[in-house]
DNA sequence: AAAAATATGTTAACCGTTTAATCTACCTTT
DNA sequence: AAAGGTAGATTAAACGGTTAACATATTTTT
């Protein structure tokens, strides 16, 4: 726990040459020898460089900020890890730390509130949506942010205001199982979705209508289920549904784990897969592929777009204000959990 | 970006006030009028508390450096993302962020030198294992995390001295299915390992051939194979053992990846799960639920065992000095795949 | 009415690092 | 020998927030 003065002290120079030296070992502003001395002291005392006063005066911290408005544990989720990881590998290719912040409170915008009145001193951040945010939560979160005035990137959130760095899943709202499900022949599909209140929700239960409608197949309410994202809900959601719906052929799930799960509660159930029930996930997480029989499913390609996401911030950071939207596309994984009809 | 200093300007007071009152919103040395107006300003002015300055001031963080000495992605692994998750559950409860840094090196030691150098002013450290160092690595990264003085905790780590803070898992050295599988009449067991280099590898071994001995059945090297925690060299290293051994009954993984991707493997080699040969998990992840047939696994408290560890680093933090070591331990999950013989 | 207590603020030093502005001694050039 | 460069250092003021010590006005106590 020594500082630079005391660097300075034991080679008998000034903090500034053991300041200038350390941050650029080529200058010319210090000897060769003096260099040594220097080398020689930071071993002996220990040095390491206290990153928040350097950041202090420097005015730049080389620190990102994570913002996930969510009460539950983080890195429990597929589809957040995944973006996690992408933004995780290029930040740390160019020297950027990132920090999660903690948080009590109880709804995404005191969360949001919360974690960004500890974190000024981040040269920006990023901001993920999660199935707990409603739109108007998200405005105002981003209206929260866009106050620290320092750059950030939205995250698979949609309808943002142009003028925001964003990153979005090409119609993550809408990039389902539903139209290859239909070319497959399917007429009694069930969607199941993740959580009730996402952002997503609305528009994924809008597109499946209209596109079951526009294929001229009768659509009742009952044929929407929710799984929460988690492996157990979604079981018992699809357990049920086989009762009261033993009609169906087909389900659509928003993520790969419900997709697993609802295997499980079709061949449970005395049925098989995809012969009786075709099954589509989405994510193509390692379930989808370890699965048996292994799960077709929507590459999101959640790992590149967590690298974009980077990639626009380290850009913004940098100084380049003009706003960018990138969009990443979707890629259907065939596999063998879907037969036609 | 305002400071308290405008803030200050702003009410028309000092700065130390601003602070003060900031701090203790109770404060008796601040009116409630005044205490009005600042809350007005920050407000109007958009303060945000500079956390690195405040840092300096305090000559605490709470913030919480997380080592993890692996060149690969972060947010990849179960095991490190479950551990996490319980790190952070507890971390975030007492209001500590979590910050993990960037790094381009290639070995492990360089990796922890690298992030260390960056972190001085982090409140603690949490030090992981990995695959990817040998007992002597680790050896020489504890001495660098040592000189910082700052408290650390080490997850999983064996062979640590005792004055050392850490959360191990009992017997992560050894808790595999293997007597699990003996118990259940299994002669001719393969046993699917990780890393190569891991610190765990060496005492799995000698473990699996120390019982294999005990249970008067000779072991050949063959029966040891390594999947790299990776469902698509875990499938092809059981794939081409299945060939070479026929006479296999179990496969005993020490991951449900690479579990669930045995099973594949067997599957398509013509034979069943439990049936023609058993399979035995470890650490009771989604997949382990999910496969068909589910995996029996050993779950080895991840989650616990990450909150464990954010409390003693917490501890620490406090001051309480008495070095601790925390054990938890492991809980056979029985569910289909494995037969009696 | 004087003394003591309380309420409300302020001052100024400090945390560890950076950096623009200077300074000094020595070396080149002409 | 004067003028100009350069190498190698130093000084001192930030960066934004905290806090011990001090100050002043107001109230309470006796």
């Amino acid at each position: 726990m020594s500082s630079i003065k005391e660097i300075a002290k034991y080679v008998g120079i000034s903090p500034a040459s053991v300041s200038i030296y350390l941050n650029d070992k080529n200058s010319t502003r210090v000897s060769a020898k003096t260099k040594l001395l220097i080398d020689e002291a930071v071993l002996a005392l220990n040095y390491h460089k206290n990153v928040f006063a350097s950041s202090l005066a420097t005015q730049e911290s080389r620190i990102i900020g994570i913002i996930i408005p969510t009460m539950l544990p983080l890195f429990q989720n597929d589809y957040t890890n995944t973006l996690l990881s992408g933004i995780q590998t290029r930040l740390s290719a160019f020297g950027y730390s990132m920090l999660f912040f903690p948080s009590s409170a109880k709804s995404s915008i005191e969360i949001v509130k919360e974690q960004l009145e500890k974190s000024a001193g981040c040269d920006g951040y990023i901001l993920f949506s999660t199935g707990f945010c409603t739109m108007d939560q998200i405005r105002k979160n981003i209206t929260e942010i866009e106050k620290t005035g320092r750059p950030f990137v939205t995250l698979n959130i949609p309808s943002v205001p142009e003028r925001i760095h964003q990153v979005l899943i090409e119609g993550l709202e809408t990039a389902s199982g539903i139209p290859y499900l239909i070319s497959k022949g399917h007429r009694n599909i069930v969607l199941l979705l993740g959580r009730r209140a996402g952002v997503h929700a609305r528009f994924l239960k809008n597109d499946f209508k209209t596109r079951i409608a526009a294929a001229g197949i009768k659509c009742d309410e009952n044929s929407i289920i929710y799984g929460e994202y988690d492996a157990l809900q979604a079981y018992s959601a699809v357990k049920e549904v086989l009762e009261t719906r033993p009609e169906t052929t087909a389900i659509c799930s928003m993520s790969d784990i419900m997709a697993a799960a609802a295997i499980k509660a079709v061949q449970e159930s005395g049925r098989t897969v995809p012969d009786d029930i075709s099954v589509i996930g989405r994510n193509n997480s390692l379930h989808a592929m370890l699965a048996t029989p292994s799960i077709t499913t929507i590459d999101l390609n959640m790992h590149q777009a967590g690298l974009s996401a980077a990639n626009l911030l380290l850009d913004a950071v940098d100084g380049n204000t003009a706003p960018q939207k990138i969009i990443i596309s979707g890629t259907l994984i065939e596999r063998e959990s879907v037969a036609v009809r």
